[in-house]
DNA sequence: GTCAATAGTTTGTCCTGACATATTTACGTT
DNA sequence: AACGTAAATATGTCAGGACAAACTATTGAC
């Protein structure tokens, strides 16, 4: 299961090097050209590094910068270690963090051509199930709004928000044009936690007409709330997708 | 929106003391009554933490340990720093991690009773869609089994999965008595990565009358993979789950 | 030949010390 | 009074050394 020490180990010395004139701090250097040697394939899958303190005498680092360039790979799953055996890189199918994003940018990286069309729009008090559940502060004046999310011209979701007003100026036009985190991102705004309940649902009548589905077809749906940095709430959304077309792809990672 | 000095910072000398017979690292001890006082409600939710060397000085550490601690509880999200202006202690609903746990643990953590019905269980040869999807190796050996769950009495779930039988020995009375994840670990398997897809449709006849549900009633679906540190395929399953009575809570991070 | 003790390798933890950089606060000049 | 500059403050980065603990592989005893 574990190498054998002869096969394992790679090239006697990985032609890295370090520029200690840049801003760029030099564990992070080291673990962006360790980082590109593995998915180059240039550090095979399942091949050890060399020992530490080898690795930071080659480089001319200290072992603690090296070693924090490994941990940096470690958190992200691209290296194992194990005391008293040494440092391997991780199958190449076990990558990819969790990621904040919303239904739009991913529209957009698969190249789904999102469109949005926003059907209500405005400004009200904080509803108070808002307030009771997710801690909003009460009389919290919050922009409330519905829209219609298109992927390659078929409608795919109807998506229900609240977002309080405080955080950003925010108009229909925005979000026909942005998505929502991208316009959060844009205000300064630090994403940084959403708690989701996903579960399913019959359509009812209106839903189904909204969406081009038949009476009675399955519904995924999604509630969410995101905090900042600063543990704020920043927005709030109940959202339902047509199963037909969509479903949630998601990367759990464990100790 | 950053608490001014004197308002924020909190008692003068937090009680904390560790021991340095124990086994456990200083930094994690440290960690571990921060974390106790931010969740008692003792460190007040955004208020100011000392300055590291300071704190370092009180505990009788060094500012390498203390910082450790702190950077623990960073990434664990309970703590926010800025360079030039200190650390603070985030707004208490912003916790919780993503937890890599299988339905069982959190039945049984919910109080909900769960029970297990082994439905069909073998070996067989892996089939084709696991080698070919997700890099499973040609030839592996697999555990198939099919489990009906259920809660507090009622049917919830039906779940159908492959395990490679080379990981461990499985019998259907392991099955019934604990979760497949608890025993996996229990098998010194580190499950590091789970691929997770979730959707919805609509219940089959078989379906329904197996989970209780009438036909055409609205079910959630999971499909998963997980992977071990040494990116090995450990687990595959395809589960659907009463909407009605199941939905899926999770928490995402974002930087 | 088998098993237990031992030596060697590698990562884990912790220390002291130094300088860099971002941010806020205070001061002094205009 | 307003503005730019400097000082104070806090975290960020890095070095070099020491010892502990886990794991492997070898050696030695029976």
């Amino acid at each position: 299961m574990w190498p054998l020490r002869e096969v394992a180990v790679n090239q006697p010395a990985p032609p890295i090097q370090v520029d200690r004139n840049s801003p760029v701090p030099l564990y992070f250097q080291v673990a962006q050209h360790l980082e590109q040697q593995i998915e180059s394939g240039e550090l095979a899958t399942g091949s050890r590094l060399e020992n530490e303190i080898d690795l930071a005498d080659q480089l001319g680092l200290s072992r603690p910068t090296m070693r924090r360039a490994i941990q940096y790979l470690v958190d992200r799953g691209l290296l194992v270690r194990k005391r008293g055996v040494g440092t391997q890189v991780v199958h190449t199918k076990v990558r990819r963090q969790v990621e904040l994003t919303s239904l739009y940018e991913d529209l957009v990286k698969a190249g789904r051509d999102p469109r949005t069309r926003v059907l209500s729009f405005g400004r009200e008090p904080a509803p108070a199930t808002l307030v009771l559940e997710f801690g909003l502060a009460e009389g919290t004046e919050v922009y409330a709004f519905e829209r219609l999310r298109y992927a390659d011209g078929e409608p795919l979701a109807l998506m229900r928000n609240y977002v309080p007003s405080g955080l950003m100026d925010l108009t229909p036009e925005d979000l026909e044009r942005h998505g929502l985190y991208n316009l959060l991102r844009a205000a300064g705004v630090n994403l940084r936690i959403a708690r989701q309940s996903i579960g399913a649902r019959t359509a009812t009548a209106a839903e189904a007409r909204a969406l081009g589905e038949t009476r009675g077809a399955s519904l995924l749906t999604m509630e969410r709330v995101a905090y900042d940095d600063h543990g704020r709430v920043v927005e709030h959304g109940k959202h339902i997708y047509r199963a037909s077309r969509y479903s949630f792809d998601l990367t759990l990672t464990g100790w």
